[in-house]
DNA sequence: CCTAGTAATGATGCCCAGAT
DNA sequence: ATCTGGGCATCATTACTAGG
């Protein structure tokens, strides 16, 4: 029976379904009408089959729960923070951790093939090169610099954020929280996943129309990471910047360079210094448009008092500077407690992820509730059917019995053995599904203990690399000694030196080769340190 | 109303070519 | 070497439809 290609859209059913209620039309009146089969009108009027229905399985996260994620990586990447596949695979994989459903993910995390049906499903989602592969972008310009900074400060302000310089919390009014060194790294960090492995893809609202929000300023310029911030005006920071020029990735990375990142303090150490020459140059500005007028209006011997009167000025100034410094020594101290609130906001942020999980799984628990409750009508209406049927055969062996005796009984033990037979047959049936289902279950732990046993040795190939790159650190000296140096300058331990050890590599380097140093008075212990060679 | 055939969809694995 | 997108085959599931 070859079927009929599909001529009628949802809100045909729709109107359909008006009339029959609103005008008394027939369902065969009503099909006719709208072009629609009648078998296809009578299943959604009797509510058999949903009108919006779609052909095939449906997903196996609902669609208030992609809609939810969408609506979370749009926001996200709104402010900068553009979350990759491996982000949005990994907020599925915490939600599936803690949902019993039944689903096909192995280890609970979607594979490639969901992510391209997820984009396909949601097109306002599209996929691209990250940014940082751009070589363009990695070409060193302080007027570039300027611009990513403008632009953040743009951004911020579009996102009525402005104010997160100053209050950093607010960066967690997200649905999904995430840390401030996530923008600052220039690549995501969700609540889920450590911003230590940027992913090549990036996921990020198609903007629909030229007329839409500028680009994003993207991730820190590599070389603005780079740059060495602190008591630096403008100036050094150009030196240092044409120390650099057009260096790629690659390049920086054999040259062993750290990838784009930026602590929190260098951001605010230069956004202050920033603000600082910006108030400078307006200083000096004012300064000389005012020495002008003045030439102009005065004679020699008042000139000279005008000067004395300057260097009163100056000194003034200079008096003023230096308690500018101070102010600034106070900042650096209120740094480190803004340090402390970025690691409180990260565990604001896990918190609130684990209430939007708590969320999906209570839609999941309600959609359970949904099913056992229909799968209770199906029974109950199997169960009236079967009575049904029973009534109907107690009807027909009343009549066999009130007929000829003899017959009826023949028929009353032909009738038991057929219903043996039958009772037999679904036995069988039934016991071979069980066998089936036993059968894949043990398939499915089956493949999961090698996965397990697969990770584990990748696990262990990892942990020999570094432990083998960490003995490559070691110098022998001509007297045999061997001597440890760290990795980063190069340079044996002094008598004060102290050292830190990175968590993923077991490399130790110098806590002052590290921009760790910067975090005084915080314990390091709690620290996942990742160092710049990882 | 029921049934069987067909279309559509979601997800997987495998392979390939291209980009980095 | 690694990652990506695209194509293809496969399987399972569900919706749709014609005909009995």
């Amino acid at each position: 029976m070859p079927r009929r290609p599909k001529t009628w859209e949802a809100q045909d059913i729709v109107a359909a379904l008006q009339s029959i209620k609103a005008n008394g039309l027939s369902l065969r009146a009503a099909a006719k009408m709208y072009g629609i089969p009648t078998s296809t009108l009578r299943d959604k009027f009797h509510g058999k089959r949903a009108i919006f229905a779609r052909c095939g399985p449906s997903p196996f996260l609902t669609a208030e729960e992609e809609q939810k994620i969408v609506n979370w990586a749009i926001k996200m990447g709104n402010v900068g923070l553009k979350q990759t596949r491996i982000d949005i695979q990994n907020v599925v994989k915490t939600l599936l951790d803690k949902d019993s459903r039944e689903h096909p993910f192995v280890n609970n995390t979607p594979g490639r093939r969901w992510w391209r049906g997820f984009v396909k499903r949601h097109p306002n989602l599209k996929h691209r090169k990250h940014q940082l592969t751009d070589k363009a972008r990695v070409m060193v310009s302080e007027e570039r610099i300027e611009t990513w900074f403008k632009e953040f400060e743009a951004r911020l302000q579009k996102e009525r954020a402005l104010s997160m310089l100053n209050e950093p919390h607010r960066l967690f009014d997200d649905e999904i929280g995430s840390s401030i060194d996530g923008i600052l790294n220039g690549f995501p960090a969700s609540s889920t996943s450590a911003p230590s492995t940027p992913a090549p893809v990036t996921a990020h609202p198609a903007p629909s129309t030229p007329s839409q929000a500028t680009p994003l300023p993207g991730p820190l310029p590599t070389d603005v990471a780079q740059t060495p911030l602190g008591n630096e005006s403008s100036a050094s920071c150009s030196e240092y910047l044409t120390a650099l020029p057009g260096m790629s990735q690659n390049q920086q990375k054999k040259k062993g360079l750290p990838p784009a990142a930026i602590t929190v303090a260098e951001f605010f150490r230069y956004m202050r210094a920033r603000r600082a020459r910006e108030n400078q140059e307006e200083k000096v500005e004012l300064r000389r448009k005012d020495r002008e007028l003045k030439e102009r209006e005065m004679g020699e011997d008042e000139k000279r008092i005008d000067e004395e009167d300057e260097e009163d000025e100056e000194k003034e100034e200079e008096k003023e500077e230096d308690e500018e410094q101070e102010d600034e020594e106070q900042v650096d101290k209120e740094q480190v407690e803004v340090a402390e609130a970025v690691m409180l906001l990260q565990e604001e942020g896990e918190r609130l992820a684990e209430d939007i999980m708590v969320t999906c799984t209570e839609m999941g628990q309600e959609m359970e509730e949904k099913k056992t409750q229909e799968a209770e009508r199906k029974r109950n209406s199997k169960k009236v059917s079967w009575e049904v049927q029973q009534k109907n055969k107690e009807q027909v062996m009343e009549i066999m019995n009130s007929a000829h005796e003899p017959d009826a009984e023949e028929l009353r033990k032909k009738l038991k053995r057929e219903h043996k037979k039958k009772a037999k047959k679904l036995k069988q049936a039934k016991r071979e599904a069980r066998k089936e289902k036993k059968r894949k279950a043990a398939s499915r732990k089956k493949e999961e203990h090698e996965y397990d046993a697969d990770v584990l040795r990748k696990d262990t190939i990892v942990e020999s690399k570094a432990k083998d790159r960490a003995k490559s650190n070691i110098k022998t000296l001509r007297n045999d000694q061997e001597i440890y140096v760290c990795p980063a300058c190069l340079k044996p331990s002094g008598n004060d030196e102290k050292w830190i050890s990175c968590d993923h590599c077991i490399r130790w380097l110098h806590l002052t080769c590290t921009s760790m140093h910067l975090l005084r008075g915080i314990d390091l212990a709690g620290f996942d340190y990742r160092c710049k060679f990882c």
